[in-house]
DNA sequence: TTTGCAATACCGACCGGTTGGTATGCCTCA
DNA sequence: TGAGGCATACCAACCGGTCGGTATTGCAAA
């Protein structure tokens, strides 16, 4: 799953603290679900420091946003896929990442992004866009390799860009299904869903290469 | 896209008045973010109608999923692509005609069961089995149509339900992508990605069947 | 080195408005 | 005449946000 704690160090000011409380329970009970004292208690600040640093709720989801494509985006540049040589086993490699990551109760391993965007694109243009950013972003880091793996194996009839979209299309939907289910069901149908991603690609650059898991 | 208003006759009593509301409103702002009152309003009723027929507003969230769910079955079940015999193209028909449904604000043709389910999933289980029916209904009413069209390419490796699944997946995936956005571009990249679903499905059963559009 | 002062970081009581929900009354139709 | 189908008035809890105040820090003049 990726983790509530990444590799960064513990925030020691309330900056800090409020923006891991917000990625937290974000994604566990959404963005509209949690109250700014709820945030604050969490992070162990008063409501004076919340106001202090973030001018409303919504600068605190834009932030939130931001913060959670960085630390997302420094846990993937730092994953182990990267030194595969082939650009098509890289490629399905990332997806087997993605879908070791899956695991333990639902809200270990879904996207902050996807779940603030589904509730502000409606009332939000700052949150809806940061939360794009962050999933184009997400997106955009794979671009190369995709577009490397379709030269290799002549695969036509689409761009890298829109591929790259949709590793985090299906991602999302996994996403959705999974918090249809409890339990261990929901990492189980995340995982299946994943597998359907990786045959989708296996089979558009025409590569045989077995599942490891 | 699935128009909000399907082939249902309006709705005269308070009851059903409340769930149009609701399936309307739900897709616009999401349920929590919806008051009793404004749905009250939106409907042309007064609270006391609401609980008068919903004991709770999560009572009405339930019913609304369970409406949803029988108004998009009856919509599918009367679609045309179940006329067309080879079960391979009639499956990549069911595509087609979800691409087609692709069109105008993104609250037109979003689901709604994805869309609560997403935010009442740690909140409310009543819900979230709601929703889970509604999508797994709609999953399973394909089921047999692929079961067919996997037996005729010889599919192997995975299961008609699973692929099924992979169908709603990827049609809420494309959903969430498409809130990122604003304006045409919404429908462009859901359209898009399931263009994607299809090509994954043609790959699979060996079919070389031309996108119509 | 000490003093003065302003900026920064933080505190927690409080406010107006909104929320889901309730209590009660009226009016129609079997 | 009574029971279902509403309407109106109201409530307590909670919400995001404000405000007056304090503790700590950095820095420059004395």
């Amino acid at each position: 799953m990726i983790p509530n704690r990444l590799f960064r160090q513990p925030a020691e000011n309330a900056r800090g603290k409020l923006l891991e409380a917000a990625v937290k329970l974000v994604r566990m009970q959404r963005f509209a679900g949690t109250s700014v004292d709820h945030l604050c208690r969490q992070a162990g600040v008063t409501k004076g420091a919340f106001f202090h640093h973030f001018p409303s709720k919504e600068a605190l989801g834009v932030a939130a946003a931001q913060y959670w494509s960085e630390s997302t985006g420094a846990f993937f540049a730092d994953a182990p896929y990267h030194h595969i040589a082939d650009s098509v086993e890289r490629v399905l490699a990332y997806i087997d990442f993605r879908i070791a990551l899956v695991g333990g109760p639902v809200e270990a391993f879904t996207c902050v992004a996807g779940t603030m965007v589904q509730e502000t694109f409606g009332t939000s243009d700052a949150i809806r866009r940061a939360c794009e950013t962050s999933i184009m972003t997400n997106a955009g880091a794979l671009e190369a390799d995709i577009a490397e793996a379709m030269a290799q194996a002549n695969v036509t009839g689409t761009t890298a860009a829109s591929l790259a979209r949709h590793m985090q299309a299906v991602i999302q939907g996994s996403f959705i299904l999974a918090k249809t289910q409890e339990g261990h069901a929901c990492a189980d149908l995340a995982r299946e869903q994943l597998g359907h991603l990786r045959r989708y690609f296996a089979m558009l650059f025409k590569a045989d290469i077995p599942d490891p898991l």
